[in-house]
RNA sequence: GCGCCUGUGGCCCAAUGGAUAGGGCGUCAGCCUCCGAAGCUGGAUGUGCAGGUUCAAUUCCUGCCAGGCGCACCA
């Protein structure tokens, strides 16, 4: 944030620096957790107390004296409380400075430039038929992280990692080859451990009438361009779509085994060729070629990831369902037995969804629900908002009933439902230009906390930035329309004369731009009328 | 057996090791001559169990109990 936070920010960090000769590099300040502490809260004097042995309230009044004498005009009262905390009080110009702040600078007031290069691979899920219930929530999730990262400036590749060589997709082929002979007439047999769903026989269909030349290609393409279908209606799109099988044609597999060979991790057992991973950290060795003389997975994953790392990437980060969690250090200790640090890739484990409904979803025998499904349902914004209510790591129960209520227990209606109100007032004042000298007639308790909680903005942002987690932008969201419609009950905007009509217009239309530049990060459509 | 996730009022979820454990649903009592009552205000109900580390534990560690998911020369 441009104003005020970030100024203190670098005031309070070389305070600390200057007293007690420690840099403290995490965020300062934080939203305290009840608004009578203030509006900034710090517990740096109970970092520092713990790292140095001494009492936190002495540290804290020594801070506090030091910050008073530099930002006097923009503090109404600084406090220290029990057992250290440094709360500050913002003066009334100040937060009137950050609101015409936002009002100038829209979304960039809260924007950053931090500018890692960040390859950001997400869903991959195999080309093997239609998206499930699952899938969604790692590719909004996944999107979302995205959009979040390139709000503070990172340079964000977002990428799918198509598994179009290896086993599954050939059981795949053979399961499509067999319903072809089943429209023909022909005896057939769905393979041993191969795809029994219906989704099959479209494909099928559509290769009896194509006439493909190259069937395999063909049917590949095809449940490439289904998964595509669910992305764009979700409003989903990737960079790149990385290529298992180009890494192979590349010969990039036998390059990393190489690299590994020539560094004694490489060794032979049972006519099958093994990675010594327990020197890095993992549980087992693991196998990269089968005693059939096929590469595993494992192996065109160890180049995968080498591969971006070669691309200069600052950070990979992965998301991955929860099966694979085993699978983590596998691939970290191959990173690290390469020569790089494990800790360049970030693996988010999105935990399961499950369905809650009364009624049943159009849920056909034998496959899961489909991805498609929900979002013909619910729709793109609350299929978006609702896959993003939990943690990661939380198990996830999509409640279809609440996203497809229209009440005030949604609360994604209760979010919408406070922009399409500040969009009425707009409409009964006829307000189009917001010009924001009329801002210091600004004055009453609820016009003030309302723009402290449009600056709580910047934590939130933080927050989900740095845990990777888009829920603190959900839980922002709720406040700030919770803190909306309060005001809306007790402030009224048209008839209050013409220069508080004024102020509590560009009041409004900050709020607004706060409202939309969050519902967007999430990628959900701001509602102007309901 | 080993590993991962989860256990918070009647129900659903919050709380980088810190302040009086927050919010929503439901419930009870109020608020529309006024920009949309899809809203607002105010009550009532609490950390699975047993230890440990710490000035401070919902959070970290150990054990147990309960639920979910993994443990391939599948991807």
């Amino acid at each position: 944030m441009k104003g005020f936070s970030q100024k203190i920010s670098k005031i309070l960090g070389d305070i600390v620096k200057k007293e007690y000769e420690v840099v403290i590099d995490e965020p300062l300040w934080e939203a305290p957790q009840r608004q009578d502490f203030g509006d900034l809260s710090s517990m740096v004097s109970l970092k520092l107390a713990s790292k140095l042995k001494k009492d936190p309230l002495e540290i804290a009044s020594n801070l506090k004296n030091h910050l008073e004498s530099k930002i006097k005009e923009d503090v109404e009262k600084i406090e220290i409380l029990k057992p250290g905390f440094i709360n500050i009080f913002i003066a009334k110009n100040a937060l009137l400075d950050s609101l015409n702040g936002i009002l100038k600078d829209k979304d960039n007031f809260f924007k950053r430039n931090l500018k890692r290069k960040v390859i950001l691979e997400f869903l991959s899920a195999n080309p093997t038929g239609p998206l499930s219930i699952a899938h969604g929530r790692q590719a909004v999730v996944g999107d979302v992280i995205g959009n979040i990262l390139e709000f503070f400036g990172d340079d964000v590749e977002r990428e799918y990692y198509v598994n179009d060589a290896g086993k599954q997709l050939d059981l795949f082929i053979e399961s499509v080859k067999e319903r072809i002979k089943e429209i023909n007439g022909e005896k057939f047999a769905i393979p041993e451990g191969g795809y029994q769903g219906e989704y099959v026989k479209e494909v099928a269909k559509v290769c009896v009438s194509e006439k493909p030349k190259d069937m395999r290609a063909f049917s590949l393409a095809y449940e490439l361009s289904l998964i595509k279908k669910d992305l764009e209606v979700l409003g989903i799109h990737f960079d790149n779509w990385a290529s298992q099988q180009k890494l192979i044609d590349d010969k990039k597999i036998e390059k990393v085994i190489d690299i590994l060979k020539a560094k004694g991790l490489i060794f032979e057992q049972e006519d099958a060729i093994w990675f010594s991973a327990t020197k890095f950290g993992d549980d087992k060795d693991r196998v990269i070629k089968k005693s059939d003389g096929e590469l595993t997975y494992f192996a065109s994953d160890i180049a995968y990831h080498e591969d971006k790392i070669n691309r200069k990437a600052d950070l990979l980060i992965n998301l991955w369902g929860p099966d694979h969690h085993g699978y983590i250090e596998r691939v970290k200790s191959a990173i690290n037995a390469l020569g790089h640090d494990k800790n360049i890739l970030k693996v988010i484990i999105i935990q399961l969804v499950a369905l809650k409904t009364k009624e049943k979803m159009s849920k056909r025998k034998g496959t899961a629900v489909l991805l498609s499904d929900l979002i013909s349902e619910v729709g793109k914004d609350a299929t978006r908002f609702y896959y993003l209510v939990r943690k990661n790591s939380s198990h996830l129960e999509f409640d279809v009933d609440l996203a497809e209520d229209m009440s005030f227990n949604n609360p994604l209606y209760y979010v919408q439902y406070a922009s399409s109100r500040i969009e009425s007032i707009f409409q009964k004042a006829g307000a189009k230009n917001f010009d924001s000298q009329y801002t210091k007639n600004l004055e009453s308790k609820d016009d003030l906390a309302l723009i402290r909680m449009l600056l709580q903005f910047s934590y939130a942002l933080e927050k989900a930035y740095y845990s990777l987690e888009p829920v603190f932008i959900i839980e922002y969201l709720k406040t700030l329309a919770a803190s909306f419609h309060k005001f809306y009950e007790t402030s009224r905007v048209v008839g209050e004369g013409e220069g508080l009509e004024k102020a509590r217009l560009n009041l409004l239309e900050a709020t607004r731009i706060v409202l939309y530049c969050a519902l967007n990060l999430l990628g959900i459509t701001p509602a102007k009328k309901m």
